[in-house]
DNA sequence: GAAGAACAGTTCAAGATTCAACTACATTCC
DNA sequence: GGAATGTAGTTGAATCTTGAACTGTTCTTC
């Protein structure tokens, strides 16, 4: 009786399932932005950002309010926005009612380039995720996911 | 019709369901990685390197293997393990039968640092995953993630 | 047994991420 | 109204990641 014993360990089951959610989570992962990033030069997040903004209203959002959304921190966020400026997807304009604060703003361009790469990506999606599953494990994943997506 | 109907999308619930994973993803492994990161001063990779090490027959990796088991890239892999050298947690020995090779090996310091962040971490996973899920969804989650697992 | 392909691992440079300052504005509360 | 505190967003420097090119070894096949 060394106190060990205080602490909770992962049953062996526990810790199968816990390697595998790691190992799915990692390949999904970068599977999906490589072949986002090879089809339409994007990475995950990028297309991510894009997606909050063309769903916003206005297809406008503040930093602060986006970086939550696709939860990144906000000096990511920062330095993620100023890439997809020079890429001519995104402008920032200064908020009228908060001087400390900016708009990211969905440009033409950059809407043109989030209806390209969903197409493709979607199809990835579905074939890397939910191909494989039954109907009653994408239920019960969708359960799951949810209590595990709060903070 | 304009030819988009070829293209799969994704079902309202899919995309839901789809979204909660990416959050539920992302929130888990930062809010991990941090806390790991705080507590013992190792991210979660190196702490997959060197419970990969820990298993592995006398506590050695061939590189390749290596990077293939944690799912990195070679070249993620080699500044990765020159980083946890230069922590004294892992050295490197020449592989006697494959002269292009190399022995990641586990140090003695190496195992404790790692005897020293698993309790920790192990409470943090049970914590954010286990914890709120019941045995029937840990069950499907299992299921889930064995088949998302696969190349 | 030699030529060519494949493999293990590293290197280099470009780009991305992190974290702690930092600036500037807003809010609170006395 | 003004000092203190909180919030939005940026900056800079150090660190980390990426991908292609490279070295040296092994495997294949003729």
């Amino acid at each position: 009786m060394t106190g060990m014993d205080t602490v909770e360990w992962l049953s062996g089951h526990e810790q199968s399932v816990w390697r595998s959610l790691l190992r799915a989570q990692s390949r999904i992962e970068s599977e999906l932005d490589r072949d986002l990033q090879r089809e339409s030069g994007l990475s995950l997040v990028e297309y991510g950002i894009l997606v909050s903004l063309s769903e916003a209203d206005g297809e406008r959002m503040r930093m602060r309010h986006l970086a939550d959304s696709v939860i990144v921190s906000k000096s990511r966020l920062t330095h993620q926005i100023t890439r997809l400026e020079r890429m001519g997807y995104v402008r920032r304009e200064p908020c009228a009612d908060d001087r400390r604060g900016y708009w990211a703003v969905l440009t033409a361009e950059g809407g043109a380039a989030l209806a390209a790469a969903a197409r493709g990506h979607v199809a990835k999606v579905r074939e890397r995720v939910f191909d494989r599953l039954t109907p009653d494990q994408v239920q019960v994943l969708g359960e799951v996911m949810g209590a595990l997506e709060r903070p």
